[in-house]
DNA sequence: CATGAATGAGATTTCATTCAT
DNA sequence: AATGAATGAAATCTCATTCAT
């Protein structure tokens, strides 16, 4: 007979399980994978080590839950519904959002993020299966829908490759804020992102060439 | 006495060395930093685990070399003198060797780079600053000149940050390259690298947005 | 105030101590003493793991009152008081009953004999020394008794010792009952028991030798 | 290139595994196969515990080759050519010698068995299996070969059953002795083996029904 | 009494590094 | 310089036992 009601103590594990993944996710951030050890990320979770076993079956089983209970949150704002543009301006200032959430969301969980790449490669394949499905967290579907509705509204070239454009655009602002803030930890360029977020999106739309120029240039067939 | 010249002693250290850290990389490649041992790198490289200790102080001084002498090649190539483009068009053409060498140099060094983002967040400070030096790899200084140049001649719009362009066109390829080659493995759109390149560099140059409608929106004023 | 009378309690806590022991021998019988854990004997019993330490101290003390309570059964059958045999032929008879009990009853406690030899050695003394009571077993005294009837009775050879013909007879299938049965569990030889007792009975009372020419051997003297 | 010979390094990590597998056995027999703990029987051997794993993958593969290396020499002579028996005499000589050796054996590694049969029944199919081997060790099946001679050349009985007989003839003294020696460890009759040993040889050969009656009986059809 | 989460000692195993040869 | 056996610290995981509820 139970002295707590099953939904009492199904509440209780569930906080025990985020209590202890929080602490990992923290553990893991810092050291990495291999380096953080079990007694280390209990300690953090104010427990004993032998505990830690007592809701995970393993240390990697630890890694595996941690985006599923920690991530979501992350995931589901940046895959939240946006209305779409109805005009280039529209456009631009959705991107714009769009940018400055990313670069918001990376620069927050940018020690989760640092596990994350460090690990992944090395999980078993269970495990990477697992991951896998966070991935296309850079919103690429949610672009790519968005660069589609563009293009046939026409405010977009009608020959971009809305699925090819929608994997390149992230990168743009993800790579450098993969090496800034996640590798290396250091800012590289004297701009804050408050200038950089503009530029590239201005460059995604506008392009680096001038734009009469660009024009005459197409104008003559020279451009393909 | 000895029977080979000082010289002559010097190469063969040096040859054992780089064999030595030949073989690390493949392993680190395949395992990670922390799960490779040295008894596995000593016998990839066809010597016994302690004479590893003759040409390395410790295990993570093997990968602090790593990329001195293995991805100084690689470097190497990237920053190879280019001539300065003249036009647009020769810009274009600049830019799409330099993202398909890009795009091939990560292929074929996947399984480094693998390690390379593995480790780099976890490694002693030292270690880090040495490994630093190559992550401008993505040749970001190269691209800033020869940007600056391009809207020197006027090519290319004069309002453009050639320090942050040259920052953010790389990550258009480099982010997917990393997400599909290094990190899963796996092709995730159904689109080549000879059609995905050239459209990230028409993007880059000539923007999402069509040339006479930007130019309508410039000219009012309501961009930028 | 007692809610049930203290005949009743002392009853049920008898109850419960007898379905933990059953549980535990189960358990002990698969996998062996230390192997077993006392979750595992817990949920076997219908109970938690703490619970069992409300009856018995230790994981030790359960196997130590094991035979007391479970093995008594089968101790009590196999030494049940037989009728004395008044020929060779009766004799045979007998001793084919008791041997084929005794293939019965190893096979069906085969289980908890692995168990048995397993944990005996280790025990503390203490622990050892209640187990030895059951030892005897094999019936080694009641089978002497029957021998030395048989002697004095001139259906078995006189200067036959009866203390030692006792010892090395059960053997004779017990050996290779435990063999078969307790350690390998596997059948080594492609025979039924009922070939293999009859042939081992025969064996024990008429040798090995042809009659008459053992006949012959003992009349010249040359066998002794 | 290797400073010590091949043939002398192969010597050297012999005598290392069998410094190893007696500690193993000495520690082993004394707390059981679960309760011995790698170090101890590293310090046993003098050597530290991590060496251990230098010459064996893991504490069970201790366990499966003691047998191998250590009662290889006991085997050895159980199953060195032995020249036919040509008579009953012949025979009878031989089983006691057989039976000698094998209570010596036995004697002397008593605290071994007690492990051996300890540990076997839990033991991983791969290891039992190795063990398998040694199991007939009781030397059933040169037994088996001897007898069968026996009753082609005329003077075992040439209806009994050699493969039958083959095993439980061991038995007679096998099983008296893992009771005496083995588990219980002490005297349990009255008797030294010089008596016991005759007597059970005499049964086998000869049976426990006096020759003339048996005969008798047999020539009346009421036996067998 | 029943429960089962918490505990932490202890066991096995790995592996970077040392060092005698 | 090369070797690889030896080392032992450290890591993961198990489980008997306790104890608050």
């Amino acid at each position: 007979m139970p002295r707590v009601s099953p939904a009492a103590k199904a509440r209780l594990e569930g906080a025990r399980r985020m209590q202890i993944l929080a602490a990992a996710a923290r553990i893991f951030a810092r050291k990495g994978f291999d380096r953080a050890t079990v007694t280390e990320i209990a300690r953090a979770a104010g427990l004993a080590e032998g505990s830690i076993y007592n809701y995970f079956r393993s240390k990697e089983e630890l890694l595996v839950h941690i985006p599923r209970q920690l991530a979501q949150p992350v995931l589901a704002t940046l895959l939240e519904p946006t209305p779409m543009p109805a005009s280039a301006e529209e456009m631009k200032a959705l991107l714009l959002r769009m940018a400055e959430a990313m670069v918001e969301r990376v620069r927050t969980h940018a020690k989760f993020l640092k596990v994350f790449f460090s690990a992944l490669p090395y999980l078993s394949p269970a495990a990477r299966e697992t991951y896998m499905q966070l991935l296309p967290v850079y919103g690429a579907s949610v672009l790519e829908r968005i660069l589609r509705d563009g293009i046939r509204a026409g405010y977009l070239r009608e020959d971009l490759n809305p699925v090819i454009a929608a994997r390149v655009l992230p990168g743009m602002l993800m790579f450098f804020l993969m090496v800034q803030e996640v590798l290396t930890g250091r800012r590289m360029i004297p701009y804050d992102y408050d200038e950089i977020v503009p530029e590239a999106v201005r460059v995604f739309l506008y392009g680096a060439v001038p734009r009469r120029r660009a024009a005459r240039l197409r104008a003559t067939g020279k451009v393909g």
